[in-house]
RNA sequence: GCCUGGGUAGCUCAGUUGGUAGAGCAGCGGACUGAAAAUCCGCGUGUCGGUGGUUCGAAUCCGCCCCCAGGCA
């Protein structure tokens, strides 16, 4: 991509102030936004996962905000198909992209690729949860070992999701998860991005997280939860895995008083929260950091400066 | 004022016949390649209300004081 259309990166973790960032930052260059938050994704739930309202979209491009059907299970892999295709179409404009959310993973697909493997069939994936259930954690890694010994050696202990996901990919392709990532490529070319991390002090993050929630719930988060269970989804699809959705749930079941289930929905975005901050320390310790009311100037300087 | 029950981790509490304390939740640190707001791994962070005493040794026994809850006046 060329220097008249630079890719921008913004992480952070939520509720650090990231849309207002990006929102400013592409209101005073022209840029198109991109979003990179794997809830932001799905249409039903624009209260609890924050999305930009109607009114703040109007005021800039906006891409991959609000697309999806809950009943329709995204991936890393469909997102970064998707942000690509976007991103192409904003270079073609000739304006700047601003890529912003608070999920880690996205970024890492983005700037360091994704391994180039073919989709798992759902029947082959309900075939290892079965097998795992039966087998036990145990029997499943050695049968794991068979095949893909470096895998079943690296997954923790209980990680029951990689377990059966490392043993899924063999299955479907018949070549071990281990060698397809090691194939991996970069999305996109090393240097035609930048990225700045948002940062502010933990006390102030946990206190905008639960003035938030407050928020949340004085726009009408219970209700959407209650209009989300009211289409029966699968409990397994990543929607209903929303932060606040199983809690508030309990809560309309009556299992939970409103007192409960805010503080129960505050304690999950706080632990969230910090795992967001653990991944952005860690896999991203060269992006410049920025503070949350930084004005696009400042951000902008970061994002502009010297490798 | 008197009686009783309590004061132990940020919170709720446990603590055997005295041997400087441990659970849950919260919190903190970490991992992370197609579910990632997912899925996991690791870590007790403490003037045991205060003070004086008994004892080799006190969260534990005794005295006094402070605070909280309930009861009696």
């Amino acid at each position: 991509m060329s220097a008249e259309a630079p890719v921008w990166l913004i992480a952070g973790p939520t509720a650090s102030g990231k849309s207002a960032t990006a929102l400013n930052l592409a209101q005073a260059t022209g840029a198109e936004i991109v979003n990179a938050d794997s809830m932001q994704l799905y249409a039903d739930l624009r209260i609890l996962t924050a999305r930009p309202t109607p009114k703040e979209e109007a005021q800039a491009p906006h891409h991959l905000f609000g697309l999806a059907d809950a009943g329709d299970a995204w991936s890393v892999g469909r997102w970064l198909a998707a942000a690509l295709e976007a991103l192409t179409l904003i270079a073609g404009r000739g304006r700047p992209a601003i890529v912003v959310g608070g999920t880690g993973l996205y970024f890492r697909a983005l700037t360091w690729g994704l391994a180039a493997m073919p989709p798992v069939p759902t029947k082959v994936r309900s075939a290892m949860a079965a097998d795992y259930a039966a087998l036990g954690e145990a029997a499943f890694r050695q049968r794991l070992a068979l095949v893909d010994p470096a895998a079943a050696a690296r997954i923790a202990p209980g990680d029951r999701q990689r377990l059966t996901r490392a043993l899924e990919v063999f299955e479907a392709s018949g070549r071990a998860l281990s060698d397809w990532q090691g194939a991996t490529k970069p999305a996109l070319p090393g240097g035609a991005w930048r990225g700045v991390v948002l940062t502010l002090p933990r006390a102030e993050l946990y206190r905008r997280i639960d003035a938030r929630l407050e928020a949340m719930l004085s726009a009408g988060a219970v209700d959407e939860v209650q209009r989300l269970l009211a289409r029966g989804l699968d409990p397994a699809l990543p929607a209903m895995k929303a932060l606040g959705v199983a809690s508030f749930a309990r809560q309309l079941a009556g299992q939970l008083s409103p007192g409960e289930a805010l503080a129960e929905a505050e304690a999950q975005t706080r632990r969230y929260a910090k795992r967001q901050i653990t991944w952005f320390d860690r896999q991203c310790p060269d992006w410049p950091r920025v503070a949350r009311s930084a004005p696009a100037a400042a951000v902008l300087a970061a994002l502009s400066g010297a490798e």
